[in-house]
DNA sequence: CGCGGGGGAGACACATGTCAGGACCGCCAG
DNA sequence: CTGGCGGTCCTGACATGTGTCTCCCCCGCG
C-alpha cells in the first residue's frame, strides 16, 4: 500500500534539472543559481522528498549514527545519562541508538554486532566492561567510550567514571559533621566506594571505628547486611551504604528493630534514585551528576571521530551530596 | 587509524571466487558446493568480515530496523515495554532502535524524522499521539502501533493499550472484598482508570460512596489530594490513587496525619512500580503486564510489515492486582 | 577572438543482492 | 561414438540512492 518514497530522481525530473543539480541545491552548495534552487526545492516539498540515509551513508562512507549499549535500561541512572548523551550528541549532528543487553553478556555481543554492520560511527558502553572478544574487536575498529567502568586498558578507549572515592568522602564529611563516629559501610559491586569510605574514616582518625560488611545489591542484601551490623554492641549509629536500594534495605532493617531514623540511626545512599527523592523515603544521597557524565562522553566520542588514533583518556566527574531528612545529629 | 573494514570483494579474492559467489555463501544458498563454501566461510573468518548492513539494506529495500519513540525513559513502564518488544522483534529478525523525546514534540518530530531518513521498516510510538503533520505523514508511509494512547483514528495504525477499566475495577473489587465501602479515588491524566472506578462502584451498589480527587501527576499532587479527601468527614478508608506516585504521596499525607497503613487507610496504586516492590513502601498496585504489551505490539507490528494495507486493530492487555501490605481489612 | 568563470550535466563510486546466462559434466538415445 | 539435454556451480552485469569529480557549455569581458 505504501507507495515507494520518491527519490533524488523524481525530484530532479520534476524540476526539470539533473538528479547532480538536486543533491547540490540539498547539500546547501554556494553555486547554484537562485532560480533553479528554488524549482528544486520546490518540487521536493511537492513531492514530500525525505533524503534517503541509507544511500547516503553508502557513499559518504559514515554514518553520523552512535550507538549506545546498555546493560539495563531500567536503571535511572542511564536513563538519565543517556539524555545527556542524546542531548550533546545532537548538537554535533549524530544520532543515538540504544541498544539493551539486559545484563546478559551474549546479548551485549549481539548487540554489537548489530551496531558494526550498521558501521555506526562510534560507540558507547554503559556499564560495560568491554571484555568478550567481540566488544574488544570492536573497540579497534570503532571509536569507543566506556562509562562507568574503571580499569578499562585498551588503547584508544575513553572512560568516564564518577569519581566513587569522592562521593564516599562526602557522605562520611557530612555524617562526622553532624557527630557520627560509628559509622559503618555496606560495600557493595564498587569497590572504590569502599575506599574512599576506608580512606575518609582514617583521615578523620575514626579507623578504629571502621565497619564493613558486604552485601549483593538488592534491597534483600541490604536489610541483611544492616541487620548484621546494628545487632552488633555498640552498633553504629551511621550507616553509609553503597547505593540507594541497598539503602533501602537499612531502612527496612532499621524499621523492624524499631529504630528511629535519623534519630537513632542516620542513612546514606548512593546514585540519587527518584527513590530517595520521594518524601516517603528523603533519604540523603550521593547524587552522581548524570547528564553531566553523558555530555562528557559525547565530548570526548565526538573528537575521537573527529580524530581517531588517540591516546585512552579518562574523565572523573564530580559528583554531589544530596541531604535529605535520613540524616541527622546523634 | 581503524584500517578500512573488509568487504565482499576483498573476501572474495582471498577465497579466489567471484564476489556474487560470497554473497550466495553468506546468504545461506543451498547451490554451493561444500568447497568452495568453505574456502568463503574461512577467507571471511580470517579476515574478520562483517556484512555492510548499509549496503544491504540499500538494495534490499528494507532494513530489517524498527524505530520505538519513548516519550520518556526515565518511566519504568517504558523501560520494561521495551524489554518485551526487544524480545519479541529479534525473534522476526528485526533490530530495535530507542529514541527520545523528552517530552518535547519538536524532539517527537525530529526523532521521527531522523527514523523515515534511516527507512526503519516500522515504527512503535510510546505514549505519543500521532498529532503532528510529520507524525502522521510517517504513519502513512511506515507501518505503526500505537502504545498507551487510546482515541487513536488513523488509518493502518494498531493500538496497544492497558484495560485500565478492568485494571481499576480489580482494584475496587480487592477492597471491597476488604470490607472496604468508603473508597476515594483521587483521579490522574488517564481517564479511563476513573471510568472504571465509578463503574465498578455503581456496580457494588457504592454509588452514594464515590468520592474523586483530581491530581497532576507527582507524588506532591497526590499528597495534596490525599490530605484533602482524608480531611472529610467521614474520611475514606481506602484510597485507588490513578498511579504509584501518586500513591506515594497518599502515604506521606497519611504519615503526616498520623493515619496508619493499612489499620486505618487502605491504599492501592497502578502501574506496579519497582518503588511499590520495596518492602519499605510495600503498596498494593496494579501491575500492566508490560512485557506482554511489548510482544503485543512486537506482533501486531511484524505482522503489518509482512502485509500492509490492513485495518487498524486494537489490543487491549489485561492488568493483574499485586496484593501487598498497604490493603487491609476494615 | 580568446580567455576565464559560473552553472550545470554526466559518469563513477560506494557494498551488496539478484538474475540471466554460461561452462562443465554426466547420461542417454540415436 | 557422438550429439543433445538436463542439472549443478559459478560468473558477470545490473540495480539500489546518493555525493562528488570532471568536464563542458555558454556568457561576458578584455
Amino acid at each position: 500500500m505504501p507507495r515507494p518514497r520518491p527519490t533524488i530522481r523524481n525530484v530532479a525530473e520534476r524540476a526539470g534539472v539533473s538528479k547532480s543539480l538536486v543533491s547540490l541545491v540539498l547539500r546547501g552548495s554556494p553555486h547554484v543559481s537562485e532560480h533553479r534552487r528554488q524549482a528544486v526545492l520546490q518540487a521536493a516539498r511537492e513531492l514530500g522528498y525525505r533524503p534517503n540515509a541509507v544511500a547516503r551513508s553508502l557513499v559518504e562512507g559514515r554514518t553520523h549514527l552512535v550507538g549506545a549499549l546498555v546493560a539495563d535500561l531500567h536503571n535511572p541512572f542511564y536513563a538519565e545519562f543517556l539524555d545527556g548523551l542524546q542531548e550533546s550528541l545532537h548538537g554535533d549532528g549524530l544520532r543515538m541508538l540504544i541498544g539493551n543487553s539486559q545484563w546478559d553478556p551474549a546479548f551485549e555481543d549481539e548487540a554489537v554486532e548489530a551496531f558494526l554492520e550498521l558501521r555506526v560511527d562510534g560507540l558507547v558502553l554503559l556499564g560495560i566492561a568491554p571484555t568478550s572478544e567481540t566488544l574488544i574487536e570492536a573497540t579497534a575498529y570503532t571509536p569507543t567510550v566506556v562509562v562507568g567502568e574503571r580499569d578499562i586498558e585498551l588503547d584508544g578507549v575513553d572512560i568516564v567514571v564518577d569519581d566513587d572515592q569522592l562521593g564516599a568522602r562526602l557522605a562520611i564529611d557530612h555524617l562526622v559533621e553532624l557527630g557520627h563516629k560509628r559509622i559503618a559501610h555496606i560495600e557493595g559491586p564498587r569497590s572504590s566506594r569502599c575506599e574512599g569510605y576506608l580512606v575518609a574514616m582514617r583521615r578523620h582518625s575514626l579507623a578504629p571505628y571502621i565497619m564493613v560488611e558486604a552485601a549483593d545489591a538488592s534491597e534483600e542484601g541490604g536489610r541483611e547486611a544492616a541487620t548484621a551490623l546494628l545487632t552488633r554492641d555498640p552498633r553504629p549509629t551511621a550507616i553509609f551504604a553503597a547505593n540507594d536500594v541497598v539503602a533501602l534495605g537499612v531502612l527496612s532493617a532499621a524499621a523492624d528493630l524499631g529504630l528511629r531514623v535519623p534519630e537513632d540511626l542516620s542513612v546514606v545512599g548512593y546514585d540519587n534514585t527518584q527513590m530517595s527523592a520521594s518524601s516517603h523515603v528523603s533519604l540523603t544521597s550521593v547524587d552522581q551528576a548524570r547528564r553531566t557524565m553523558g555530555r562528557s562522553a559525547a565530548a570526548l566520542l565526538s573528537d575521537r571521530i573527529g580524530d581517531p588514533g588517540k591516546g585512552a583518556r579518562l574523565r572523573e566527574v564530580r559528583p554531589e551530596l544530596i541531604v535529605r531528612r535520613s540524616t541527622g545529629r546523634v
